[in-house]
DNA sequence: CAATATTTTGCAACTATATTGCATTTTCCT
DNA sequence: AGGAAAATGCAATATAGTTGCAAAATATTG
């Protein structure tokens, strides 16, 4: 587990952050930047347990939301009602997200540029595209083809 | 109001439907036909208070299921991590929404056709296109640039 | 039209995610 | 090291949605 180099990362990431390097925080973080997928609350907080580091549930809700309004994370919205979380290392910018509908993981499709005509109706103020693609992700697909 | 018109054309498709047209559905069912908008449960119910009806909470939840079932409602995942419904007159098709970030209002639009370049990464199976655009509606840009 | 089977509804209790207020602890700065 | 400000933990609470079961409504059959 590489868990050290993405401490390291999260620090560098948090000391650019305005507030306070907490160990929470890193902690976090770094389980952020060492996943494959977005994270839900729960994930995250299992993944710090085996990690010999735990924390109160509020505590995580206040630390993601701060993550993300330092712009070191992003939120997205699944289906199944609750928020899940990523480090967001680059800057901001429209990424699409894959939802498997077998494992329910979260996945950040960087390059997919979503090139789409926006033809807006008159009077509509577009400030963000969001692009969610549901299907199976390349392990349940294993799975589900056999 | 075009209640009673609304109402209907709900008991219209009501009776393609597999089950049975009770009030509660055609009342629903005639709701989501008038609204411009995706609504929320709780939207839903307070609309039917206002018309002199009234169910339980868990009636609507199950109501909607089934008319999301029957094809003739969708589900729309909004930010506020309620559901949101509207009647679908036509057939299933990719259409977008746009979430308003003032009022917080989800409407639908037919004819925005997201052409976006599919390059997804190898493994992937896409079964279905979700496009979210977040800004502000017509009504409340207005009030927003004065 | 009455009896019966099936579906739908309402109620109560429950689950899960997320939030709020406040006291305590930790961190940062000088 | 000391003190101000920020972060954390705990308890309580809000909100969305679900489940089981009994009662009511609807449809079906004799």
């Amino acid at each position: 587990m590489a868990t050290e180099l993405m401490a390291q990362e999260a620090r560098a990431l948090l000391q650019q952050a305005q507030g306070r390097v907490t160990p929470t925080r890193v902690e976090v973080l770094s389980i952020l930047l060492g996943a494959k997928a977005a994270l839900s609350h729960q994930e995250i907080e299992q993944l710090a347990v085996q990690q010999g580091y735990s924390f109160d549930r509020v505590t995580l809700y206040r630390t993601l939301d701060w993550l993300v309004e330092q712009g070191v994370a992003h939120k997205v919205n699944s289906a199944d009602r609750a928020w899940r979380y990523n480090a967001q290392t680059e800057t901001p910018h429209q990424h699409a997200h894959f939802h498997c509908r077998q494992c329910e993981q979260v996945f950040c499709l960087e390059q997919l540029q979503p090139a789409l005509l926006v033809s807006l109706p008159a009077g509509y103020a577009l400030e963000q595209v969001e692009l969610n693609l549901h299907g199976y992700c390349p392990a349940c697909s294993i799975k589900h083809a056999g």
